[in-house]
DNA sequence: TGTACATCAGTGAACGCGCGTTCACTGATGTAC
DNA sequence: TGTACATCAGTGAACGCGCGTTCACTGATGTAC
């Protein structure tokens, strides 16, 4: 009689014992080595970098599910939960690291020049290319209802702030040099701002649309206002 | 013995039968009169404005589900499909709806001056206007991603692009009365569509963001790029 | 005027899906004795 | 060196949800005779 050990929910006697090792990965899942015990960080990171990696294979903010970003660490979605408290606050931490780099870019590009306003330019150059490459993050960071983020977003905002006070800073810095007139620097920054995620996020939003060449394009809308704030004669 | 009777899933005789005007209407859901023989197209209106009315009260796009709009307007979600072919045809439909009014607006600010900069102007500020008024309607028309949207989105585009239309033909009359440098309309045209896009998206996506005060802010935004594409002197 | 029938706007129930999240659990790793 | 135990990273199964879409149907409206 097998009653008693039918109890065990059907396991078989002629199915041989399967090792951790021999089990078959499921597919497009690649199986992961449980992590030491002082190792607890590091699967938080490879999270964030398959939730990145996710946002931009597939191009799709909508394609950054739990489920899916778990499977592409290669662990169960539970687990994700060991590392971030909800959903949103993946999400909220995606976002600070592109607007880390998003700030690390701008300011790098600025520093290839000492004329101010030459400096304004890559700045702006800079920003509009960031914008380009990384359509998805720049989409989260800038074209995103402010809700459908998380709702923590103040301080994420205060790392994105981070970009515009350099920005106003690098404005502050050509008015006194005299190539821009005095004047609010906050606005003008804002302008500036304006200017550069206008094209940026319509360029991402409308890529079918007949632009012209993107370069002369690119370059028409960063004078157009500078000039705009010069100093006559 | 009940059990003949109860093959009837229970509907005991106590319960008297109910007309189809004493029915209780379910929750959130207004009771509909069947159309008429020629009336079919007045359900079609009435999703449309349901779409509409669900965008601007929920200000979320998501919320804009099949399943919604039929509740909204009172009847089941099969129905939706005896107007639209799917979701996409009725998303569609609603930005159709948006984008005419967007230029209509346009047309009409832009008309109540001679002077084509001025005009320019005008049609400037009833831009952002209508992107802050109407906020929802604004995100679908620019600040979606283009797969997200209807994949017919060719023939939509034409009717965004009437707008666009007439702010090239805005510019090249600035150009012809000599209050903006020749140069191709085109180019100016995007540049002026930049900023404007520009502040009025970052004002709807980061809303918290401590932003000047509006009109001001806007004013500057309009008069930068015009201020920097006039005749010297 | 009365009746049988065709039309077709709208229904009710179900399909399969992927989602975020929870819960009790397992079992390898490290530690105390 | 050996054994019992605590820790805790990660699992497996399930929850309830809302979604878009389909299908066979109902029943009021209009029409032909």
């Amino acid at each position: 009689m097998d009653s008693l050990r039918l109890g065990w929910e059907s396991s078989p006697v002629s199915e041989p014992l399967q090792t951790d090792e021999q089990v078959a990965t499921p597919p497009g899942r690649a199986r992961r080595r449980r992590a030491r015990r002082g190792e607890g960080p590091a699967l938080r990171e490879e999270i964030l970098q398959a939730a990145e990696r996710l946002l931009i294979e597939t191009g799709d903010q909508e394609a950054v599910s739990i489920r899916a970003v778990a499977q592409a660490v290669g662990v169960t979605p539970p687990s994700i939960y060991l590392h971030f408290a909800d959903k949103n606050d993946l999400v909220f931490a995606v976002c600070e690291r592109a607007f880390a780099r998003f700030d690390a870019v701008q300011e790098e590009a600025a520093a290839q020049s000492d004329d101010p306003l030459e400096s304004l330019m890559l700045r702006g150059r800079a920003y509009v290319r960031f914008g380009l490459e990384n359509p998805e993050q720049y989409r989260i960071l800038f074209m995103t209802r402010p809700s459908g983020t998380p709702h923590s977003w103040t301080p994420e905002t205060i790392a994105g702030i981070a970009a515009f006070w350099h920005l106003v800073e690098a404005v502050q810095r050509c008015m006194d040099a005299g190539a821009l007139t005095q004047g609010d620097p906050v606005v003008y920054a804002i302008g500036c701002w304006s200017s550069v995620h206008g094209i940026t996020s319509l360029l991402l939003s409308h890529p079918q649309f007949p632009w012209p060449e993107h370069e002369e394009l690119i370059d028409h809308i960063l004078l157009a206002p500078i000039e705009g704030l010069r100093p006559k004669g």
